[in-house]
DNA sequence: TAAATAAAAGACAAATTTATCCTTTATACA
DNA sequence: TGTATAAAGGATAAATTTGTCTTTTATTTA
């Protein structure tokens, strides 16, 4: 569904949420041992959501990744969209390029639904509220050390 | 959502069944010809989906692939199994190995109805429903030429 | 202002997926 | 029975994704 990219990047921005009190940042180690991702490539998927704005940082002394208020309140959609490009929701399920309504394939109907609940789900949903989850205990972000 | 190697597969069965009129053979060159796919590549797959018995074939001359009575009413999930394996129906929306109900990612039960939704329209949808489609020239499986 | 720190960025490597080529095996039919 | 045919299978290559290492840049603070 998710490219691994797009995963680690999405287990990173619920876990500088739910990891930075009072605006204070987290770092990039910090952030991999607690979602277990290898720590350059997640660096590059967090440099990818800066760029576009969606995690803000700060390099030097008590630098770090964080979210201002604004940015807590992203959809997931924004980081599925800056990692994974809009295919997921505008795409042909059978990689047809010119699959449309009107020179449909298949399973074009059937397909999507799906696709726009895909959309429907991630628009409607908030990174802030997903670290909610996390910061309550409700969820985890990582495999449960035995 | 699927894998390149999936979504040729699944052109290829619909290709496949709406081309073999009377049991007649078709051959991985007029296939792949009609679906726009490479041809040695898609031959393996077709590999993949006879030890599967998904789809039979048969060596010599007139030989080719075709679909039996059975195998026409197979479900589109049985060739998506087939070659992507169970993955996209069971695993974490976030890639955790331990996801579960009972030690869920934060977006476990949103994906979750999703997830389930794939998997009952691919359980729905048998391949020959699909050939009827192309038959009645209701969708396509390749780029229309200009 | 210099040192320490942490993200940004560039170069490279491994792994996986996708694609191609060549040989082998089975089958039909002349 | 021999030849043509077409799938099966093996080996290899290209492309993409994923992962690692090193250097550069910006920022804080002593």
């Amino acid at each position: 569904m998710f490219s691994k990219s797009c995963e680690y990047g999405i287990r990173a921005v619920i876990y500088i949420v739910s990891a930075s009190k009072n605006g204070e940042r987290v770092g990039i180690g910090e952030i991999c041992q607690n979602i277990d991702a290898p720590e350059h490539f997640t660096a590059k998927i967090l440099q990818i959501l800066t760029r576009n704005r969606i995690v803000s940082s700060q390099k030097g002394v008590h630098g770090g990744f964080y979210l201002d208020d604004y940015q807590k309140g992203l959809a997931l959609i924004e980081v599925v969209t800056a990692i994974d490009g809009k295919t997921l929701f505008t795409g042909c399920g059978l990689g047809l390029k010119q699959c449309s309504e009107t020179n449909p394939c298949p399973i074009h109907s059937k397909f999507k639904s799906i696709r726009n609940d895909i959309k429907k789900m991630l628009e409607q949903t908030t990174i802030e509220e997903l670290g909610n989850s996390i910061k309550k205990g409700k969820s985890v972000l990582k495999t449960l050390k035995i």
